[in-house]
DNA sequence: ATAATGAGAACGAACGTTCGCACTCTTGGT
DNA sequence: ACCAAGAGTGCGAACGTTCGTTCTCATTAT
């Protein structure tokens, strides 16, 4: 850490701008190491087995500084699992972003399951959903989070709809929480990490959608 | 209860026939007592979240009492999870038996939903697969469920791959695990209790697998 | 001087588990 | 038929531990 540097630098009369860390800024800084650590530790442990003392000792912090921060584990949760909800919406528009429907479609599957592997947060995802049964808080995070993805693809497909682009086997009342649910088990599994081609798994993904969209080649 | 017409009853000389319990099925059914209360609480809080006061209250029983029939939590939580694999594995012998391999694997998904969600076990599935994370026991209990999934459906495809009825789209080895995920997605979701037309649901997956298992017809 | 921050001992509550005692069966000698 | 003995079972208070959280006091920054 290079706070001893930074905190010798602070003596200047300067308010703003000079500065290299207002107080602000530490706070945030701090914060953000506290979720870090819980992180790793839920990850670890899950969201009740993960001990306060745990996190501290994971964050180099004693618990009367903790609970400076975060006024209860609860918020902590709740924050962590906000993080991820908000993440998660970012990555989706990216990802549904290509013009094709069916290719964003499987390009926001893959690049779930490709994110939650590379960042390890695959069993985080499962401890959400299993808190969300009886937190809720986090249900609403979960719920809102995929009210939204829902929102997402729901304009997407039912434009392509409109527009004769494609003709799905069910209605999209009911193509859109399966095909949620498929992407969830998918991503939940952390395929990957039972050695399985990401190719192969895509092809998969694309033969179920496109066959349930039933684009319109001719 | 009818307990106690029962123990009248009991004041018989005869040692097997006429005594309606022996000692050996009072303790089944006394162990079966706590399973099914156990059951209940991890549905309602979790695994952790769950004490044994708040079970043994559910199970009309003293702390004291329920010690004799289980050593400790963690064997009742292993006990509800073997006890889920068997009956799991034998809902699939069932439901895999159809003739058609398609109608076969869209038979199994569509059992388990509809069995998980009548009997609301979805959230103890949830519930497990968060446990299986962190606690050895209870991942064997699921790796040895995921294993005979795969082992009798892999049994059926590969034979239809080999008399030339299915053309999979990808090799058999990536095949199983991506429909075991999905179909866990689909499980998991309990779909029918957010309104969805299972029929709708079915038509989906039939379509899905049937896209990726490619059986000749001609 | 004052507010912000951190350390770590300590708190009450709740946890999984054990203990001691009472009660109810089964059993075998009389 | 009856009673003493012993095993099986149930109860609920209590155990030691660990939990999330708070308190007190020092240190630092303003």
């Amino acid at each position: 850490m290079k706070t001893d540097s930074e905190t010798l630098q602070g003596d200047l009369d300067d308010d703003e701008a000079a500065s290299p860390l207002t107080r602000a800024e530490k706070r945030e800084a701090q914060a953000l190491r506290i979720l870090d650590a819980a992180k790793t530790c839920f990850v670890r442990s899950g969201f009740q087995g993960a001990s306060m003392h745990e996190i501290c000792r994971e964050a180099g912090m004693s618990p009367g500084a903790l609970y400076r921060y975060f006024p209860s584990k609860e918020s902590i949760i709740e924050a962590i699992a906000a993080k991820e909800r908000s993440h998660d919406a970012e990555l989706l528009t990216e990802s549904l972003a290509h013009p094709d429907i069916v290719e964003a479609l499987v390009n926001s599957v893959m690049t779930q399951i490709r994110v939650r592997h590379e960042t390890r947060m695959a069993p985080l995802f499962t401890e959400i959903r299993a808190e969300a049964l009886r937190n809720p808080a986090v249900l609403e995070s979960c719920e809102c989070s995929m009210r939204q993805f829902r929102e997402m693809i729901f304009r997407r497909v039912s434009t392509a709809v409109a527009e004769g682009k494609i003709r799905p086997t069910v209605p999209v009342e009911t193509l859109l929480p399966v095909m949620v649910a498929i992407g969830e088990g998918l991503v939940l599994n952390d395929l990957p990490s039972k050695g399985l081609d990401l190719a192969q798994v895509e092809t998969m993904i694309r033969t179920a959608v496109t066959a349930n969209l039933r684009p319109v080649t001719s």
